[in-house]
DNA sequence: ATCGATATGTGATGTTATTACATTAGTCAA
DNA sequence: TTGACTAATGTAATAACATCACATATCGAT
């Protein structure tokens, strides 16, 4: 289930006012989009939501409560390791990366302390190269 | 203002909510605490944690909407480093500490890529080894 | 055709956070 | 001590984010 081809009806509809955003929108703002299409109540965006992040075809940005689409949706190195936002608060604006250091340093840190990891975040909020020269 | 002497009643107040809890808590959870206290609305809990978020006496969690007292206290250390928060999905507790392996490569791909960080979250959700013992 | 699993529609509700405005308390200089 | 400024507080209303509960529909496998 990595195309877009699979998708049921409102999982495609999210995705793609995701994948045509410039940067990450909240469930309320792909709601409000997506009215159009039908759409009436928050749960037919947050239930395709959920599942698109199942997929890996979008990720969740917590100290924003926004979403964005992967940047990055055929590179399989991403699986594998942790990734991480950069997150401009002038123009919104995401960079993903992903980073081996740091994927290792926390794997590190959890075995040893046998925390059994899920899910990570990393999100760095700043003013991005574009927004600190204007 | 690093201690407890220099706080306003209600920035006390909320401090020790917090540092008597033996995991994070949410806003409104503080506020009922404190409704015995005379607080009567959200804004007063919120207010006092941001001032106490910038006092670095507190940490917010972003992947779960909550807060904790600052565990290192009297540990500078944090101050320059990026401060990461392993997250127990089971019991709630929270273990926090900072790496600086991880904090250089933030640091590496930030100034790579121009971008100007002001906060940095570390989260890895999971279960902790008690927990995962059980 | 029937069953089970998945997806959808909808209203109500729960949770988290901010806006707007009024009031109070502390600081400091003239 | 007054006045003026700043920080802190009180309160109601509202906005923003997310889930629950329940009904209905769609689709595939047997």
């Amino acid at each position: 289930m990595t195309s877009t081809q699979e998708l049921t009806k409102n999982q495609a509809l999210v995705f793609n006012a995701l994948a045509r955003a410039e940067g990450p929108l909240s469930a309320y703002t792909i709601l409000d989009q997506l009215r159009g299409e039908g759409f009436r109540a928050p749960l037919q965006v947050y239930r395709a939501l959920d599942k698109l992040l199942d997929y890996g075809m979008i990720h969740r940005l917590e100290s924003i409560n926004a979403f964005v689409a992967c940047s990055h949706p055929h590179n399989h190195s991403h699986s594998h390791g942790m990734t991480a936002f950069a997150i401009c608060e002038k123009c919104g604006q995401v960079s993903e990366f992903s980073d081996e250091v740091i994927t290792g340093r926390v794997r590190e840190w959890t075995s040893e302390n046998g925390f059994r990891q899920s899910k990570t975040t990393i999100e760095i909020r700043g003013v991005c190269a574009n927004c600190a020269a204007a």
